[in-house]
DNA sequence: AGAATTATGCTCAATTTGAGTATAAATAGG
DNA sequence: CCTATTTATACTCAAATTGAGCATAATTCT
């Protein structure tokens, strides 16, 4: 075949491995000394993968251990100057996302998702940030780039354009882009935005992107597939259900409709024992499992609550 | 670095190129001499392609010279078994898509897309195929394979599961496995089915597979990104844009509930001109374009006519 | 016991959807 | 030129869904 020197090529796969432990979104880190932290990831060997999912669930055995649940792939990304390692070779990574119901393992192995993305989180409130820092950095960074305007507009829901909570990695990519986060910097990117900002922690070569793009993915399909429960133990209330389902989203809900539209759904069904907590003891329920399951749980197009706000 | 020689590997970019022509979606194929035709394709040479996309373009460019709008990166497949080549190289397949409205071409240069997946194409009824060949070839499958029970049942809208027609790749991948379709036999996969059947136009390589993606991965977005646009000219009557849908989705529609929804969804703008043709002249409208865009396109979530039936 | 807290039930209006009827503006054919 | 046919467009109506809020239930906290 074709002389393959001129364009023989490393594959890395990389896994964005999610789970909500204690109410909360959290991914699997692999933390080595003096660096900063990483997705488990490793090459692709075709000689001993045969497919690349088999590839990946070595990799995740081998690091972190971990019972995968649902496993689906994001994206492959072959970008030039993002390869920080700097041996010469060509290096593309193909990113997956995994969802777990791991509870085993040490805490601090896990980290929480809104620490790489602090400007996703909208569930108390718009993140001050993004008025405060983020509008007016890549403001002053558009004047020097403004091809990127009406990305920037769609991204950030911007001069009439929603907030698409969906667009995780296009956010990213443009908060990359005006060098307003830690990586645009390691990669020798200057910073046109004029601050030298870091926002959110930083992760080695590109795995806050497929990352990035993990959360995207998540949020838009658990609009139309029952990925939700892949997150969830055996058993649940309704408010956990609800804590998971925001905790994705990034917004909060309104509890009452969430339950009429789970109930409606019928992916659940109530056990008839309860769970004591604080207020009135919340009835437990469980997924009903394969057999008859898998159809849109549509309706789940999360509109975020009127907070409290009432109507004019 | 470790030693790369055990796990270098080719990366070939091949992209589903679609276009509506009468009334008629189309891919763009290349023909060669004595083979099964094929999508344009060729190696990511990350010495001179920046990105994959860049290099995919080169290979548009140089085989088929067509001006693509939108492209989009669908899935990397590397299953071993699919490559027919045998020359021994590890090679992966990265697929895209990509959308025009490229019409200065030969037409046996395209082929419609329903050649290849005949058993999508519901649009005048279900089609016969399924009930007559597909269905009892996959039961007497099952019998042999009864693991995928599960999978045909949500692939196929069996038993109470509903078809949905987003499941492009999942039918085409079970139809594979099968035996029931052409590549199968290529690949040396015995026919379980008992049926040598080879349903739909086969096409080198992985390609049908990479097309199926394309296929499934439209349907799934026309309903949140208002891509069908890429794929009109400049100027259409509605008549257009729903003969455009419905060839994409494979379904009919209810054309006034569709007008509705259009002009409601505020993505065009008449022309106040009409054009002729049989009936009653239908009005010019045009794509408004970018500056306000790029809302989802909602409410196009295509529920299939009730063709003539009046409810009981 | 009373306040606070959380879960659950229910109502109601606004909006969206699915389906159909009615009308308008052409062409085609005698 | 008159009439049937065809296609486009307008409008109606009931059912279903959604967004929001009020009400009540069952606990714990103090």
């Amino acid at each position: 075949m074709s002389n393959p020197s001129s364009f023989e090529i490393l594959i890395d796969l990389a896994t964005a491995i999610l789970r909500v432990e204690d109410g909360r979104l959290e991914c699997r880190l692999v933390q080595e000394a003096d660096t900063a932290p990483r997705l488990p990831f490793g090459p692709f060997m075709p000689e001993s993968h045969r497919t690349m999912e088999i590839g990946l669930r070595q990799w995740v055995r081998e690091q972190v251990g971990v019972e995968l649940a649902h496993v689906e792939q994001l994206y492959t990304f072959a970008d030039q100057g993002r390869d920080t390692r700097g041996d010469g070779a060509h290096t593309v990574s193909v990113g997956y996302l995994a969802l777990t119901r791991a509870e085993t393992e040490l805490p601090e192995n896990w980290g929480l998702i809104y620490r790489f993305f602090p400007w996703e989180d909208w569930r108390d409130a718009r993140p001050a940030m993004l008025d405060e820092m983020i509008i007016p950095a890549l403001d002053s960074w558009l004047k020097k780039a403004d091809h990127a305007t009406e990305r920037v507009r769609l991204a950030f829901g911007r001069d009439g354009a929603q907030w698409d909570e969906e667009f995780v990695l296009e956010r990213y990519e443009l908060l990359y882009e005006a060098g307003l986060v830690g990586e645009a910097l390691r990669d020798g990117r200057k910073s046109t935005a004029g601050i030298a900002a870091h926002l959110g922690t930083i992760l080695q070569l590109d795995h806050r992107r497929i990352l990035a793009t993990a959360l995207g993915r998540l949020r838009a399909k658990l609009k139309y597939r029952p990925v939700l429960f892949d997150l969830m133990a055996e058993e649940f209330t309704l408010r956990q259900l609800q804590d998971t389902t925001e905790q994705i989203m990034g917004v909060k809900l309104h509890t009452q409709n969430f339950r009429r539209l789970v109930e409606k759904s019928d992916f659940v069904i109530p056990t008839g024992r309860t769970v004591k907590a604080r207020g009135r003891p919340a009835e437990i329920f469980r997924f009903r499992h394969n057999d008859r399951a898998e159809r849109p749980l549509s309706g789940l197009r999360v509109s975020s609550r009127n907070n409290g706000r009432k109507k004019p």
